[in-house]
DNA sequence: TCTACGTTTCAACAGAAGTTGATATGTAGG
DNA sequence: CCTACATATCAACTTCTGTTGAAACGTAGA
């Protein structure tokens, strides 16, 4: 991920409907959930809402497919991935006091299993 | 670190000269740049620069403190790991596949030394 | 105290971002 | 084919953000 990418990925979350929009699917996990739904969720008027998605699309964090006649957006975790790791990886250099606690945090969560921890 | 602040954190570095100033200031380690310095660095006008400190430091991201004629400010590292943690934690939740390629990236880093990776 | 230097603040402007309501697209069922 | 539903697009407006130049502040040395 480069610069570019990074920046436009900052801008998005830093929005709060599009800041919960991501946390909405992420949580909602890879079936996502209907833009319909979604709007309800974050509380935004649905031509709004189209508007934000828009934007966090374009800044590769989320994906939309259709299903009918609603259209479904999930997390692209390949994104936030890649942000997680620009900001680690800009953040760590020679830093260990600013990613050893995140990582630290990380292996207090259930999500670490461990396979890919050493690459 | 609440919602609230990473949204403050996010929206800071989605912005071009933010982002390179906390790189720069990563990059020069906790002895920090001169407020004249970060401004050549990034190629900012010094007053425009001020503004953009201004709300990195309102951001957490940075801190500051005088040095005779100089300012001098430097990479608040609590608050970068604060947000790595803020990102990783509210994209773990049950999605391994995004936080193990991040750290995985980190381990093939110098900058883990191991002995904070479990909490 | 006077001057020079580094930094910050202020008001003004230009442009971008977010919201709204109306309208258009695309899809499924009668 | 016509209607209803879900979502997207558009133009207009408002608000926020970033930039600029002028001026003020704080510090150090003559």
């Amino acid at each position: 991920m480069d610069e570019r990418q990074a920046l436009a990925a900052f801008a998005a979350l830093g929005q709060e409907h599009r800041l919960r929009v991501v946390r909405a699917l992420v949580t909602a996990g890879p079936d996502g959930l209907a833009a319909g739904v979604l709007a309800e969720a974050v509380n935004v008027a649905g031509n709004n809402l189209s508007f934000h998605l828009k934007e966090l699309s374009h800044a590769g964090l989320i994906t939309s497919r259709r299903d009918g006649k609603s259209v479904i957006y999930s997390a692209a975790y390949a994104g936030l991935s890649d942000l997680v790791q620009f900001l680690m990886r800009d953040c760590c250099q020679g830093h260990p006091e600013v990613c050893n606690p995140a990582v630290a945090a990380l292996a207090a969560c259930d999500c670490t299993t461990g396979e890919t921890l050493h690459a």
